[in-house]
DNA sequence: GACAAGCACGAACGGTCGTATTATTTTATC
DNA sequence: GATAAAATAATACGACCGTTCGTGCTTGTC
């Protein structure tokens, strides 16, 4: 009972990994058994299609995003604190992960590439722009953030920033990036208050 | 001596198309043989190796990216209307290309692959920066921009920005992200008067 | 102790991968 | 129009792809 859902996690695990480091797409099924010491088949029948290895690795890697970047922002109290407790965490999220955070190279990977792995991608991302919201909502009712602000365009603005850190920390190696997303971040909050 | 060299860019440029929407690592020979009504083995000969593929279609989008973006950008006027020219242009190659941005996707493909192909994608993101670094001077030197600014902090701004309008448009399809682009540039650009 | 279920294995399938070698056609030059 | 050079094709290679199949271990249940 518990013995096959052990191996699927470390399978996931391994396979989110790979992911990060060489794309969603590029996350072969010899490869995974190879690291996790399977056979070909045995790791197989645990998913029964590339397909569902992919959508699994992406919903095992939303449940740690969600354990390790969500809930921990939502745990601080609401308003600015909470946006500056969502980038760290989100920072730490994409360091942690060898080849950056998997949603965002699956989404340049994906984007043309029509299927499930993109629905279940798509429906991700759109969860989590939802959930940029909520924090500037949350923002607005304790008084951090004016009452007529556009929260799509917060989103935006803060997923923007992520996403240029993303690049310059992964590709670029830019150690003094952490200091000018904060540079951002701060003309960012400045124009919301 | 130049039916070679068209057979070349007709590759390059369909190679280019490829890249665009399923990633540099998976154009495959194969397939852009046949797309290109070529043999693999003749395709493969202007090569040698699909590791000079990649590289040459890298070159030839920095070349198209020079010519459609970078060079119509500084015949405008420095200073403000030159930065929101290249912004515009880099919307319009972005979207041109069927699977968005080459660089985009390539730089979350290959920021954990070493290798010659890698080298020369950052040093093409080290040229890019340096130019937005550039087009940020030229505006201090017309007065547009504060003389104190941080022409780094400004390319960090700024392509930021552009990276923001990449996912939400070719991932999300959204009809409205221009407009939440040109909000957050006219703050940006607000910050370095 | 028989039995079913869960789990993992090895072997094999048809395909495609990148690459090498060898041959054939097309093109440019005189 | 002959000839040398350039461009393309044909064929083959070993490796790996995702997937299927049959088989054997465990493990817990009756």
């Amino acid at each position: 009972m518990t013995k096959g859902k052990d191996t699927k996690l470390t399978v996931l695990e391994a396979g989110l990994d790979m992911a990060s480091q060489l794309g969603l797409e590029c996350v072969t099924i010899g490869n995974l058994a190879k690291t996790t010491n399977l056979s070909k088949s045995g790791l197989f029948a645990h998913f029964l299609s590339k397909e569902n290895l992919q959508i699994e690795i992406l919903n095992h890697a939303a449940q740690l995003f969600s354990e390790g970047v969500i809930i921990p922002a939502l745990k601080i109290e609401a308003g600015i604190p909470r946006v500056r407790a969502l980038i760290d965490k989100w920072n730490q999220w994409t360091s942690e992960l060898t080849g950056g955070c998997i949603f965002v190279s699956a989404s340049a990977d994906f984007s043309d590439r029509p299927g499930k792995v993109k629905d279940v991608l798509l429906h991700q991302q759109k969860e989590w722009i939802d959930c940029l919201k909520r924090i500037a909502q949350s923002a607005v009712q304790v008084g951090d953030f004016r009452k007529d602000i556009d929260d799509d365009q917060f989103a935006f603005d803060l997923y923007s920033l992520l996403l240029g850190f993303h690049l310059y920390y992964n590709l670029l190696d830019d150690a003094e990036i952490k200091k000018r997303q904060e540079t951002a971040l701060v003309r960012l909050l400045d124009s919301y208050k």
